[in-house]
DNA sequence: GTCCCTCGATAATTCGTATTAGCACCTTGA
DNA sequence: TCAAGGTGCTAATACGAATTATCGAGGGAC
């Protein structure tokens, strides 16, 4: 069922006014230009038809018309309202639909993708990505050959968060990492640490990758040599240990869960953060962390970059040669209560 | 532009296999009943054209011809993606989003509703509500004259919250308020409190006004007269005086936030909660509040609602009898901390 | 050889709106 | 009186898929 009466139409309202469905077409879109005119007196008696009917306008037929719709596709490799991961994209659909709100724009969750292998997979037989004009990809690690498809194909799609290429550029929204890495580092050597360490991945993700790579720029400048500690397969208590017989003073941590493990474990055997050790944060929790730690570092801005993910996107559906396709968006310093200078070298 | 090239249609799919399109739909569609055969052999050949040229049926054309397409529209009078309301809602889409997922269902999120008013209007010169094809709508306080337009136009959709009839039956799930504030009230009572309060509207959404008859139906039964004190255009300040000045020992608050006010002030100003004064919550935080008291009081089952309500839709979308279209949740009763025995009365 | 039946596929139509080419009519001017 | 030009509207078609009536081919029975 999708309503019992039938509807009224534009024919039905040709047929009471004496007019053709075109004509009920052309006034309906206020058409009265150079190529199509409308006798005053019959706009009115068709637009009086139309009120008294309650006539509206089917949004089905009016879009196949049309050819497009207003309606952007937001697809996600994890569900898009997530449980498990402490609601780190929220923001950026905060962002996305604000834009999208004001754009007057509809958004279509791909809520339909089966997943396979664990995650989300794009194409798939019974697809409704080609419903939306273009979309917004979202997802900590989207897979490269479902994007050279994208690409390919020639469909209209943002990533938030930088790409590298997959068979042709790749419009994305991403934040600043390196910068944002290198000024926490700055920060920490200012302060008088010597020893630093890097508490994650450093690879993998472009956005894993990036952080590394500020990390190694601010230190290298300064002559220090690092210390990358891969956090997985480690426990926090190994991590911990490892830290201290380095001599490590400052961990700077990928992963915002890991820093929360590290504190707490080192309050618990009786060390000061951020007297004994300072931990600092490369952006916001992707995993649960219920913390109350006030961590150093610096927050993604998730909520600009929705937004202009989908500013991005209509750009690239209005062919507007004014928007910038790849954009980095600053991350924000946070002072937070995790850096000290170190203790006095005994 | 949607697409610089041409998408592919049945007609593609049809001109590569040397079919006709009727062909292709039929095939697209499994059709092999009594009056429509195809040869395996033909199938195999156009969806393997398909599965190569990635083609997928326009959901739109479907939808003008088949009149459904397996997309669900979700209405919010709030921002879906809120930031003011606590992440209210947030449980909810996760339920719908769960649900829609499981029957292969996508979400068509109706951020393009123009607000008016301060809200969201469902009806609007380009509306795309019927693309969908249900919705479930959401949000505190529903419009009364666009659900009874709602429900003349015969559009199907489910109300998440209880709703009052508006010219019809309104489908609906909402949470059980009555018995769960019954039983809150009848824990405080038990406890050996005599003189309780309800902090809160008690009127004007249903899901108020139904907290309100718990209130009264457990206090009525109990012999005991209810202190009500409205909150709107009053300070905690304000509040709490009263409170005290009436000597009533468990405040029953309507909202999360209130509560976490009045607490806090009571605290600043000496008083032990529970000590001395008993906070009871009625449910989940509707706005912002950040604190870490453990109130007693119930939750709502805010995701199963929202998987019900997609349950319930698409029952109407398929005309099942089983479906029950207006339905009760039970809220889960929270133990929490801040429910004392009152202290012996001096 | 004809009749009938089944199988396999298609032409034609429908859904409701947008768009464009063009027709019929009228006025004007020479 | 006839071409030129303007006016007001309509017929036809597109959009992309679903559905139904129908058609041709091939096989078997007689």
């Amino acid at each position: 069922m999708t309503g019992s009466r039938r509807r009224v139409t534009q024919h039905d309202i040709a047929r009471m006014t004496g007019v053709s469905q075109a004509t009920v077409s052309l006034v309906l879109n206020g058409r009265d230009d150079g190529n199509v005119r409308i006798a005053p007196e019959t706009r009115e008696r068709v637009l009086h038809a139309i009120r008294t009917t309650g006539y509206v306008a089917d949004p089905v037929a009016r879009r196949l018309a049309a050819r497009h719709n207003r309606i952007l596709g937001v697809f996600t490799y994890e569900p898009v309202f997530p449980t498990g991961t402490g609601d780190f994209y929220h923001p950026f659909l905060v962002g996305i639909e604000e834009c999208a709100e004001r754009l007057g724009c509809d958004l279509l969750l791909l809520t339909s993708a089966p997943v396979a292998g664990g995650r989300r997979r794009i194409f798939h037989d019974d697809n409704r990505l080609r419903l939306a004009d273009g979309c917004v990809l979202l997802g900590r690690s989207l897979d490269r050959d479902e994007l050279a498809r994208l690409v390919t194909e020639g469909q209209p799609f943002v990533s938030v968060g930088r790409r590298d290429d997959a068979g042709g550029p790749v419009p994305y929204v991403g934040a600043d990492y390196p910068p944002a890495t290198a000024a926490v580092v700055r920060r920490a050597l200012t302060a008088g640490h010597t020893a630093l360490a890097y508490l994650g991945q450093g690879a993998g993700p472009e956005s894993h990758a990036d952080r590394m790579r500020g990390f190694q720029a601010a230190l290298d400048a300064a002559g220090r040599t690092p210390l990358h500690l891969p956090t997985t397969d480690r426990s926090p208590a190994d991590l911990l240990d490892t830290l201290l017989a380095a001599g490590v003073t400052a961990a700077v941590v990928e992963e915002y869960a890991d820093g929360v493990a590290i504190a707490q474990l080192a309050r618990e055997r009786g060390l000061d953060v951020p007297g004994d050790l300072s931990i600092l944060a490369l952006g916001d929790p992707t995993r649960p962390a219920s913390t109350d730690i006030d961590f150093t570092g610096f927050r993604i801005p998730r909520r600009e970059m929705g937004w202009q993910a989908v500013e991005v996107l209509t750009g690239l559906l209005e062919a507007d040669p004014e928007t910038a396709p790849q954009r980095l968006v600053p991350c924000q310093p946070v002072d937070g209560a995790t850096l000290a200078p170190p203790r006095a070298t005994p």
